[in-house]
DNA sequence: CCGTGAATGTGAAGGCCTTCACGGTGACAA
DNA sequence: TTGTCACCGTGAAGGCCTTCACATTCACGG
């Protein structure tokens, strides 16, 4: 995917013609990651937007106890920073990078007087924020009513169906994740997720792998889900 | 607090001039609604903005099992319903009158329009949707780290900040708010909650009565929400 | 091709809350 | 005034996860 095409693909610029695509794109800068690189952490100052090309980073806090908090991965399209951005407040949450990752930079001082010129970039910017609150206030519910299980099964889902990848056309769907972070994903421990995924081994709705978990039967999971047995 | 007021006082709003605040205030209405009314619920259509002018509303949703998960209270000069207005999609939660409640109401088509004309007001409405997401990551990083007595000590200290009256001036804190309401703040049950009240209470730090809790020492309490104590 | 570390696999013990089951008590309306 | 309902108070039992403590096993850099 290249700045050009990240630009336009993205719902906050969707709206903008060719000449005014081509002036933005004069503002942005890219930037490479190598894995486990961090990008920013929570509490740096955040004058920047980020659009990732190509790669994927993680979104999380570590908590006072050592413990984190990961409130999602993002790949190709999507846009992250706005927050520190748009509050001028410290940046909410670190970023690092899971593998090489290319990133399209964009300046506040460029940003912001663009925003003042283009009210429907600057809604669809809303709009964005309005989909983040959205799957946060979500999580905050399934966390706080749906049973362990039914967490990680919904998570599972939803991550196969942002990152997954089908090696055979058709067949089931692979998820590339080491278990420590789906943990953090779903708010429990390592050994909780690796004991459920085992489980559900065993009844065939899963196959495991070293940083992988293969999806055999998501109809299952997604029952998982809907009711509240086991 | 009259409609203007509202207006002006509002994040959103406040960068714009007197005539522009007079055309946007004849494009509103006003809605009153009586304790426990409900305004709207998840799942919902939603074309309105809302500004709270007086009284106060809760905003939750109601899990499939039954239990609420209350996301806050909001009172004068808050502005609500702008995620669905946003994104066009559902409510994504619902909202209800605590007491006798009067509303100032303004209709998407109306709001759409005026947005794209004043790129300011747009802007300051993003930051507000910041601060939402702000608060809710920092609540599920609470809710993930912190143990249970510190998550009730913060957000105590944080309702007497937004909505705690003084009986006598200088004196302690009153925050108005039912056990259960509490609990479904913090996320967890009434009993936990009032557990964990009387034992402060015994040891000095709060006074308990009928819907409300009176903070006598809110450093104390600030302590239990820096330390790993209790 | 071998070490070495990250990631997985598992069981035992125990704790923090939830759940359940009531009894009390004040506010408010009839 | 009196009934009723919402809210508060409290103990007992138990469960769902966490914590802890290791064994194991791949991936990959040297």
């Amino acid at each position: 995917m290249d700045r050009r095409e990240l630009l336009g693909s993205v719902s906050i610029f969707s709206s903008l013609g060719e000449k005014e695509l081509d002036l933005l794109l004069q503002a942005t800068t890219t930037k490479r990651l190598l894995p486990k690189e961090v990008l920013f952490r929570k509490g740096d100052p955040g004058n920047q937007l980020y659009g990732v090309l190509s790669g994927s980073i993680k979104v999380l806090t570590t908590g006072s106890d050592g413990k984190d908090v990961m409130f999602g991965l993002m790949g190709p399209g999507e846009v992250l920073g706005e927050i520190a951005l748009l509050d001028s407040e410290e940046r909410s949450a670190s970023v690092i990078a899971v593998e090489a990752t290319e990133l399209l930079t964009l300046h506040r001082r460029e940003l912001i007087p663009f925003l003042e010129k283009h009210p429907q970039a600057t809604i669809g910017l809303a709009g964005v924020l309005a989909a983040r609150v959205r799957k946060l206030s979500e999580r905050a519910e399934d966390r706080q009513t749906m049973p362990l299980p039914g967490r990680i099964a919904k998570r599972l889902i939803a991550l196969s169906e942002q990152h997954g990848k089908r090696p055979i056309v058709g067949g089931p769907v692979e998820v590339r994740l080491p278990q420590q972070d789906l943990a953090d994903l779903v708010g429990t421990t390592r050994e909780s997720v690796n004991k459920q995924l085992r489980a559900w081994e065993e009844a065939g709705l899963v196959e495991l792998g070293r940083g992988r978990v293969v999806i055999k039967r998501p109809e299952a999971l997604q029952a998982i889900t809907e009711t509240f047995e086991l």
